[in-house]
RNA sequence: GGGCCUGUAGCUCAGCUGGUUAGAGCACACGCUUGAUAAGCGUGGGGUCACUAGUUCGAAUCUAGUCAGGCCCA
């Protein structure tokens, strides 16, 4: 008898079942950049319409981690999406490589080397630790699959993106929107330098805490008993509390919640026991505390108002013949305090911003080293904290002082000398957002920005519209000066006679071109001359020497200035770009920093489309952090599972939101991609001896379930091509995943098996789904490339037919030829039968369960009902036993059965009677005994007849 | 404290403009197969839709609040 096994035309591939990504990328890697991948991808669609993803540059100091992995991922789904689906699509990358950070570290390396450097030396430091972070990034991007301009990305460092930035800052200039004033910042008095928020720590401090009385101003007492009659011939003061004395000598207000209660209580006070009953105004919920704290109790308020009505009320300095005004803040809080808030606009960021709104001056009379300037009256020249016990006493000596207690606390410090850290108002430059109105649109600069974002762009997901708007309607003036090193110094002078700072559009031109040359450390090193415009002198004082700015720009200038530097500089991309992709904290950052700056150049927004996505949390929603020691790294899971499991999970993923991963949730990828692979795997297994040019069977002459499986793989298509035009990879998992899983290897795969494996291999039969597993494989092959970049081009390679070098070469599917394919009459009727085999499958699950059958093809189905119900089944009655992997359907007209999923038909199982065939293994009625033919049945005997293998 | 966002089975996600017993895939349990075999097939269990109160004949879906969480500010 011969080995039957040895006839059947089993799946052959060299395609490993077992993926093994962590060697087998590394190896694709090569084989691209050794093809220049990236360069012919480019070059195929030289001439097609364009389209632009301008990338956000990462900041150049580190490994990447699993966040900038998931942008960078994101990016490349857009960008591959795009070229496959016939768009010119590069993809030029970036660094962001000036700032704090990197400055720092060089810092910290250099340590007391720095002292003995130049500032351009210094600068030349950052460069190189910026290009070796910039060498490892471009390393771990690439090894994520991602294609893009790797050799030759865009630095903000580089010479020409230097320029580009002075020149839109020039830009900025010519319109008049730059301007010079003050503002508060971190100042550490030893150091005699200012901080920034990095550079702070906050550590336990014991501060004396102080309540002060502030009288009411008699010329103010009329308006008062106007708003609040009860007060009327009161002797009413303000209460306020801080644990920085020394900011009294700068108080100008006394910031009030506007909805807050407070209310007017007399004070007993056997001392001051007069005529005048005195009350003092504190909020009523902070009441009790204040006069415990004073060893007081209050009784019943004399008045009560809402902060809202002490609005330009004045009151009267406690030290100086000066008012301090009520002004509005709703950042006053009921935590602490009196509900009254000290305000002295030099001395910190709200009163800062309170200042600015209430046109107050920003008084910060402090001297670099921390010493009163000599114009303060009473505390000239000495340092503000040995003032502290001597403003105490001066409060005290005039009645003003209403408590004092030790305070413990936590009050910033600098990180290098640990020496306490000031707030204090030192020269910014600036950006106006409202005083100034555009040429082009006779809008101030936030009005063009609002408008810009309510009409000009693209927000996805939509509320990105929200957020971007409330920042800019809310946000104060642009401050971008920095007193740093690292990065593009202001192009600015001041005079040496008069000190007034002078920048223009020709000054700014000339630098731009220096810098173009040299780079921006010329700034440092190149004579004045170079910058400043011939004949120029101070309009001010008409000197003619100047001294050069030493602030930088805000880095995010830089970044901001990218579509000037990049996207009008580079040849092969566009301005505006079509989509700008980054994480939602970009919407404070890359985003708007981008909007203002093209604003500011162009008039324009440099983008038509902004998405972005939410932040990597871990398992149980929280951030993740070294310190908790749940973060995930990358690298990790590349070296255990590979790149395209990571790809594959930020396809399942919902990027709107926080994004969570863990081992477990890994663990359900890696069971997503083996059950995708190995789907494929068995389409092209079963494609070994299938040559599309002479065996494709025409649509028409097809086998009915082969053109069923054509028609929900077309749906299935246009379903993805729309996903990916609309950004949804999610959508795409999960209907690659169901496609591959339910209708490929739960069904059209298994009850393919016997027309693959036991009719002839040139029958029509078999060359009729051999064409179906074709197309699919083809197309599941090119829908997929953007995600399972990796494993698209490995399986590509396996494909038969003449193709493209790589996947990443060629197109999707296009909706014409899916189309094609769709056939809406025969989805209703197969999808009907499927129904039948669901139903029919479950009927056999007690036969099981009895022991009387093992295998399906132990079976024969009987299926009974009346003619209407029957009459579908009965046009399909011959592929019945393929459907549903029996030996025998009987169709048996009778009467209607309850009514379920297979409508009102009845199903019986049945053993199937007969033997079994030695090849086929369906129950037959008879098999041959011919020695030739020993134990097979007809059809195995005509599959095996060499007449009958012609196609 | 403010702006924006989120909370549906163990995991990842669907559930459109409110309307029959809330779905899918994976995981899990049990069984079958041994001709996709460190594979494949089937069957099954599993959810008070974060919580509370409203609107409504009817709410996972609308409103308000609470709780938990994320980004950005303060």
């Amino acid at each position: 008898m011969p080995e039957w096994k040895d006839t059947v035309n089993l799946p052959r591939t060299e395609f490993p079942m077992k993926a093994n990504l962590p060697t087998s990328e590394p190896e694709t890697l090569a084989r691209w950049q050794a093809m220049d991948l990236y360069g012919k991808i480019r070059a195929r669609r030289a001439g097609a319409p364009k389209f632009v993803l301008h990338d956000g540059p990462p900041y150049a100091n580190g490994n990447i981690h699993i966040g900038t992995a998931l942008n960078k991922i994101l990016k490349e789904f857009v960008v591959k999406s795009r070229s496959m689906a016939g768009f010119d699509a590069p993809y030029v990358v970036g660094y962001d490589c000036h700032g704090l950070p990197i400055e720092l570290q060089v810092d910290r390396e250099l340590g007391p080397k720095k002292r003995q450097m130049s500032v351009a030396d210094f600068c030349r430091a950052c460069r190189a630790y910026a290009e070796r972070f910039v060498g490892t990034m471009s390393e771990q991007f690439q090894r994520l699959g991602i294609l893009g301009t790797w050799d030759a990305p865009y630095l903000t460092m580089n010479f020409k993106y230097q320029a580009a930035i002075v020149r839109a800052f020039g830009r900025f200039v010519d319109q008049g929107l730059v301007y010079k004033g003050k503002k508060p910042v971190h100042w550490c008095i030893h150091c005699r330098t200012a901080l920034a928020e990095a550079e702070v720590e906050y550590e336990d401090h014991t501060s004396p805490s102080i309540y002060v009385e502030f009288p009411l101003l008699p010329e103010s007492a009329g308006e008062l008993a106007s708003r609040v009659p009860a007060l009327k011939g009161r002797n009413v003061s303000v209460l306020i509390w801080t644990t920085t004395p020394w900011t009294i000598p700068s108080n100008l207000a006394i910031a009030f919640h506007p909805d807050f209660d407070y209310a007017a209580y007399e004070v007993e006070s056997s001392a001051t026991a007069s005529a005048e009953r005195r009350c003092v105004i504190v909020a009523e919920e902070l009441a009790p505390k204040v006069a415990a704290a004073g060893g007081k109790t209050f009784g019943a308020p004399v008045a009560r108002m809402k902060g809202k009505t002490l609005e330009h009320i004045r009151f009267q300095h406690p030290l100086y013949a000066r008012p301090s005004v009520g002004v509005l803040g709703e950042y006053v809080t009921l935590d602490a305090g009196t509900g009254a808030v000290h305000t002295a606009p030099g001395h910190g960021a709200d009163d800062f911003n309170t200042g600015m709104k209430y046109g107050l001056e920003i008084y910060a009379p402090v001297g670099p080293g921390g010493h009163f300037l000599e114009s303060v009256e009473l505390f000239g020249g000495q340092r503000v904290f040995d003032a502290n016990p001597k403003i105490e006493e001066a409060l005290k000596e005039r009645g003003r002082l209403w408590h004092r207690e030790a305070f413990s606390h936590q009050y910033p410090h600098c990180w290098r000398c640990h020496n306490p850290v000031i707030f204090l108002a030192t020269a910014q430059w600036f950006i106006t957002l409202d005083s100034v109105r555009l040429p082009g649109s006779n809008q101030s600069l936030r009005e063009r920005a609002l408008s810009a974002i309510d009409n000009e762009v693209r927000w996805i997901p939509a509320w990105g519209h929200d957020r971007m708007y409330n920042m800019i309607a809310n946000r104060p003036d642009w401050c971008i000066s920095r007193q740093r090193v690292w990065g593009v110094p202001i192009p600015a002078v001041d005079c040496a006679k008069c000190g007034r700072a002078n920048t223009t559009v020709a000054l700014v031109e000339k630098t731009a071109a220096v810098f173009e040359r040299y780079g921006a450390d010329a700034w440092y090193e190149r004579p004045t001359e170079e910058f400043i415009p011939e004949g120029f002198a101070c309009p001010d004082c008409g000197g003619t020497t100047f001294e050069r700015e030493m602030n930088i720009l805000d880095v995010w200038f830089d970044s901001g200035s990218s579509h000037e530097a990049v996207l009008s500089a580079w040849p092969e991309l566009t301005w505006p770009a079509d989509i700008y992709l980054e994480g939602s904290d970009q919407h404070r950052g890359w985003f708007q920093s981008s909007l203002m700056v093209g604003l500011g150049t162009r008039g324009r927004p440099p983008f038509k489309q902004v998405l972005t996505h939410g932040f990597i949390v871990a398992e149980d929603g929280r951030k993740m952090s070294k310190s908790l020691g749940n973060s995930i790294e990358p690298q990790d899971i590349i070296k255990q599972s590979g790149a395209d499991i990571l790809r594959l999970w930020v396809s399942m993923s919902d990027y709107t939101q926080e994004i969570r991963i863990s081992k477990e949730i890994l663990a359900r990828v890696v069971e997503a991609y083996r059950k995708i692979r190995n789907t494929l795997r068995y389409l092209v297994a079963n494609l070994y001896d299938f040559n599309p040019a002479t065996d494709r069977v025409p649509l028409a002459q097809m086998d009915e379930v082969d053109r069923y499986i054509l028609a929900r793989y077309a749906d299935l298509g246009q379903r993805v091509l729309k996903a990916y035009e609309d950004y949804d990879y999610g959508t795409i998992f999960q209907a690659l995943n169901t496609f591959a899983t339910i209708d490929l290897s739960a069904f059209y795969n298994d009850i393919s098996k016997d027309r693959m494996y036991t009719f002839a291999a040139r029958s029509k039969e078999r060359r009729s789904a051999q064409t179906a597993m074709y197309l699919i494989a083809d197309g599941l092959t090119r829908l997929m490339a953007p995600i399972v970049s990796f494993t698209a081009d490995e399986l590509w390679r396996f494909l038969p037919g003449p193709r493209e070098e790589s996947v990443h070469m060629a197109v999707f599917p296009t909706a014409s030829e899916l189309q094609a394919l769709m056939d809406a009459g025969l989805l209703a009727q197969w999808d009907a039968l499927v129904k039948v085999r669901d139903a029919v499958l479950a009927k056999i699950e007690p036969m099981r369960r009895d022991k009387q059958i093992g295998s399906s093809l132990q079976a024969k189905v009987v299926l009974a009902g009346p003619a209407t119900a029957l009459a579908p089944l009965q046009a399909h009655a011959r592929a019945l036993p393929m459907l549903f992997i029996v030996s025998e359907v009987e169709l048996r007209p009778g009467p209607g059965g309850p009514g379920s999923d297979a409508g009102e038909l009845q199903i019986a199982i049945e053993r199937a009677p007969g033997v079994k065939c030695e090849r086929c293994w369906r129950y037959v009625p008879s098999v041959s005994s011919d020695p030739e033919w020993a134990g097979i049945c007809g059809r195995c005997q005509e599959a095996l007849s060499p007449g009958d293998q012609a196609a």
